[in-house]
Order: structure tokens, then C-alpha cells, then sequence
DNA sequence: ACCGACCATTCAGCAACGCTTCACGATATC
DNA sequence: GATATCGTGAAGCGTTGCTGAATGGTCGGT
């Protein structure tokens, strides 16, 4: 009789690629990683994988295979869905992972009201970018993340995971409320200004300078974190400008100034959970908590950038 | 992680109802199979069993996670299925039950072929009734299992079996060469002769009965046996008359003399594999194998009754 | 109403499975 | 050519999961 749990080490590694990726994952190690995969072979009559050079690669059987796999891990965790929907109430541990503007805006309050409603149900919340939070999802490190998306980067589809949209965001020019910056005509007169962003590391960083770029200023970035909540206190501090979501701006701003930079770009923001995972009732519970906390939130438009 | 092994183990007490035939259809002490299930509740929290009288019933969840286990079973034969395509050449043992007027007629020459152009697939042929086939079906004891249906006696849908239709047979009426019922001018003619018939316990003895008592004829029936070879010799010896199937008619019926009943009345072979199976090479290799059989089977008409 | 048959569960014991650790050969990188 | 990385194999050992016997409970038959 096939073994789930050395379907899992297989799609894992149709998945990582290398037998050493697919033991840390897993939480084993290299050697039994290599056994699970011999016996599988042994089970199966089949040439699995194939050594070239020292990386391991599937071979088209084992393709194959790790394929239905995928199919039967997805339909294991629809079976848990499906009788955590029986029982009563919501217990366990839900693990999420937020970037942080999400973290910060929605999170809470989404929180107080689903333990309000769940007492049962235990939340863990990490900081995780979009990319690792998507690589602990897979690697049933969390069971639900947040994403986002900036217009024109949209992010790949990955399979076995299923999305839902939970907010559009907008990103607005932030500048402080005195000084050179304070009360520009046009985004030009902001082209020798002091800018905070995102490293071009991050699709957020790309993003802000694509952007820029495409309305002809060239961004000098002095400050360059990935932390939203330092570029609004350096915003803050008169010591530079920048684009910030909507989420951070609306609370951690102070006398900043907002304006709504031309064509109103907005990021997408999404979450998301294994395909298997759609229909459990902690995915549910909490996505209908942030969605509520997403329409609560205060929608006021800042004046737009001449 | 939820064994598979184990999830076969509640399917199959959603089938079976108590953990002995469980115990019995998977070769585990009924012991074994009671750690299983409660191993079962203990990894999933979820009570799944709930002992009613000296019977053990699922629970609403039991029934929920059996549903699951039923479809994950099914792909993990699609898996080997389609894992087994992959490979060049049929390998291995395919098990096959079949009633004896298939086995009789369509098995041999199907082997014929099938053991010409696939070598090393090995081919074991069981002698089972339609009911004790589906139930070796269902518990692995078989693969691929022939089944009949006669006029008016659909056989019921069972849940994970895949049905592909064979041939249509006629059910001929078949007198001795000489005697007292060698040329009735109509059915109302044998209505005092002895008849041959298969006991009303199996499907086809129900139907002769029915059939005939709808043409006006209560079957004196002197020799009850279930095999139709002995039908036939004893109509062949001038003891008695019968319906015999086209298949047995055929080619072991000597000199008596078959004639076609009004309506010219039809039973249904069909071919069943469980669903995971229905795109098994072997699974294709044997039907095709069969289908070609029954297209050369000689289709003659015999003369109509009255 | 009792006895026997049947059904499921529990416990102890034991075999087999499946992991880790360690050592090795092979391969890419600097 | 030294070094790190990768995958595999053998030994050892803890855990899993089976069998077999004993127990408690339930139903049907006499």
C-alpha cells in the first residue's frame, strides 16, 4: 500500500529539487529522505528519479507520480477540512504569515473579533515577506498567508494553492508637512527630494522606482528598509519622502502630508491557503474577520497630486 | 500525517459494517483493525466510531472522512494506473473473475491474444457468480470482474465500480432433437415439459421463471443446477428443455435444436473494474482482448417460435 | 431466563519498520 | 587541487503496529 508520507517526500521533491532541500523541509534527514524515495521505488516497480550529476531529478514515471501526489495530499487535507467541519467548534492552531502593513492594519483587529467568536482557536501570526510566506505555505510551515500584488508585477500562479482577494490599497504620495518637500506642484518637483523605499530587492522596491521612472523622476533613495513603519517616521521627520499603502498611512503618518499620486495606483492584496485548506472552517473564519476588518476600515481619499 | 492503510481500513468498514469482515476482507485480526480506527480518532480528534448494539457505526464525521478515504483510495489506483502506463510493456498478475458461460466462450480465445502481444502479464481467471464477484471486486481480491444483467433485473450501481458494456446475448430456448418437445409450435407446448433452470437463488434462475410465467407457462423445473453446461447436456440427452444463453448455446449444445423466444429476449455482459483502475493498461488490454472475442463470435439467428 | 455465539476492545509481547548517525564516493565551485 | 555540497549505504535503535489471549457486552435460540 502506497505511503502518504512518502508521497509527500516525493512531491517535495518534484518541488525543491534536491534531496537535501526536501529533508529540511520535512524535518529529516538527507539519508532517510534518500530511503523514503528507494523504497517508494521498490513499492512501485518503477525508476522514480534519475542522479545527474549530484542533484537528483524525476524521471518521467516519477513525474508522474509526484503529480497524483499533489492530487492526493490536496484531497488529504480537503478530508481534514472537511471534519474540522463537523466538530462544533473552531480549536487548533491556525499559523498565519503577514508582511507587515497587514500585520499591523488588519491583524488585530481580525484577531479580537475571532477570538471573540472562537475562543477555542489559537492564531499564530508571523512576518514573513510575500515570497517566504508563500515557501512556508507550501511547506505546511503556515496555513494561511498574506499576499500582495503591485500593478504590473503580478505574482505567478503556484499550483495547489488557491487565492481570494481581500483588499485593493492604494499607494499614495507621502511628504512631510513642512519644509522643501511639503507642497509639491507635480511629482517633478519631487525628483531631487530625499526618498525612503523599498530595496530593489522586493517587489515593492521595483515597483516604487518602475513607477517613478514612468512619471520621469528619478528617485534618489537615501533611505533604503524594507520597513514601512521607518519610512513613515523618516516621512514624518521631514527628512524624506515616499509612497506608502494606504494601510500604513492611514495610522502612522501623524502630520504628514498624503496625496493621491496620478492614475490612483493601488497594490492588490490577496490571502491564501493550500488548495486543500479552501474550505476549512479556521480559512473561512478568518478570511470573513479580515475582510470585515478590510471594509471597516476608514476609505477617506486624500487630495489628488495636481 | 494520515496513513492511507488505515483510511482503507474505515472504508472498508463503511462497506462492511462490522470490524470482523473488515478484519477478515484485509487479512488483519479484528483486533488490528479496532487499534486502527482508534488510532484513526486519535490523529484526526474526531470521535469516528459509535458502538450501537454489538455493532460498531460510523458517526456523522466517521461517514464524512470514510467518503474522503473512498475517493483518495480511488486516486491512489489511478496513480498506479497511470504509473504502470508509463511502462513499455504489461507486467505482473491481472485477476479476473468471470461466470462460467463467459469463462466458456470469451476468456480462452481472449488469453490467446493477450498473451501473444503482452508476454509477461499473467492472467489468473477466477469462476465467481456476478455477486460474489463485485464483492471480491470491491476487496481487492479481483481487478477486473464480468458481470450479466438480465431483462428487467438492473443490476444496482455500486459506488467506486466503473461498468463498460461487452456483448448483448440471446436467450434461446433450446429443445431436444427428438421427443415429445422437439418441435412445440409455440411456448404453451412445453408447459408439461421437464425444464432445466438455474435455482431461484441467482439471478438468471429468477428470470427464467418470471419470464415464462409472463408467457403464460409455470416451468415444471426437475433439474435445478447452476451449471449450464449441464443444462445443455441434459437437453442435448432429451431430458429436459431450457433457455441457454447464446454463449453456451453455441457450441455445446450438439443436435438439440435452439429456437428464439418472442422478443428475442437479451441478457447484458458487461466488464467492471474499480473506477481507479478503468485506465490500468491491463485494464484496456483485457477489454479490448474481450471485445474482439465477442465481435467474432458467430452472430447466426436461429429460427423464430412461432 | 439462560446459554452460546458473536462482536468489539484491551493488554502484553514481539517482529518489522523507519528513523538517525556516521562514513563514503561523486560532483561542482573557488 | 582543495573544499563544500550532494546523494547513498550500513549499523543501530526507538517506535510502530501487528498477533494472540482475555474481557465485557449484546443478541438470538431453546
Amino acid at each position: 500500500m502506497l505511503h502518504l508520507s512518502r508521497l509527500r517526500t516525493l512531491h517535495e521533491l518534484a518541488r525543491l529539487g534536491t534531496v537535501g532541500a526536501v529533508a529540511r523541509s520535512l524535518s529529516y534527514s538527507p539519508s532517510a529522505v534518500s530511503q523514503q524515495l528507494a523504497q517508494l521505488e521498490k513499492e512501485t516497480g518503477t525508476s522514480l528519479t534519475e542522479q545527474v550529476g549530484r542533484r537528483l531529478v524525476l524521471t518521467d514515471a516519477g513525474r508522474v507520480l509526484a503529480e497524483h501526489a499533489a492530487v492526493l495530499l490536496e484531497g488529504v487535507e480537503r478530508a481534514e477540512s472537511d471534519l474540522a467541519a463537523t466538530r462544533p467548534a473552531l480549536s487548533g492552531v491556525l499559523r498565519v504569515a503577514s508582511f507587515q502593513s497587514v500585520m499591523l492594519s488588519l491583524i488585530p483587529p481580525a484577531l479580537t473579533v475571532l477570538s471573540a467568536e472562537h475562543p477555542d482557536l489559537q492564531i499564530e501570526v508571523h512576518q514573513r515577506e510575500v515570497e517566504p510566506a508563500y515557501e512556508g505555505l507550501l511547506a505546511h510551515e503556515f496555513d494561511l498567508v498574506l499576499g500582495e500584488e503591485y500593478p504590473g508585477l503580478d505574482e505567478p500562479h503556484r499550483p495547489g494553492v488557491q487565492r481570494e482577494p481581500l483588499l485593493e490599497d492604494p499607494l499614495l504620495l507621502a511628504v512631510p508637512s513642512s519644509g522643501p518637500w511639503c507642497d509639491p506642484e507635480g511629482i517633478e518637483d519631487l525628483a531631487d527630494a530625499s526618498w525612503t523605499a523599498d530595496p530593489e530587492t522586493v517587489m515593492p522596491g521595483v515597483w516604487v522606482r518602475n513607477h517613478l521612472r514612468g512619471l520621469g523622476v528619478e528617485p534618489r533613495v537615501r533611505f533604503e528598509t524594507i520597513d514601512l513603519l521607518l519610512q513613515a517616521h523618516l516621512v514624518r521627520s521631514g527628512h524624506a519622502v515616499a509612497i506608502i499603502p494606504g494601510l500604513v498611512a492611514r495610522e502612522h503618518l501623524g502630520s504628514a502630508r498624503l496625496l493621491e499620486l496620478a492614475g490612483a495606483p493601488r497594490r492588490r492584496v490577496h490571502t491564501a491557503v493550500r488548495s486543500g485548506r479552501r474550505d476549512h472552517p479556521a480559512t473561512r473564519a478568518l478570511r470573513t474577520a479580515l475582510a470585515e476588518a478590510a471594509a471597516s476600515l476608514d476609505s477617506a481619499v486624500p487630495p489628488k497630486l495636481s
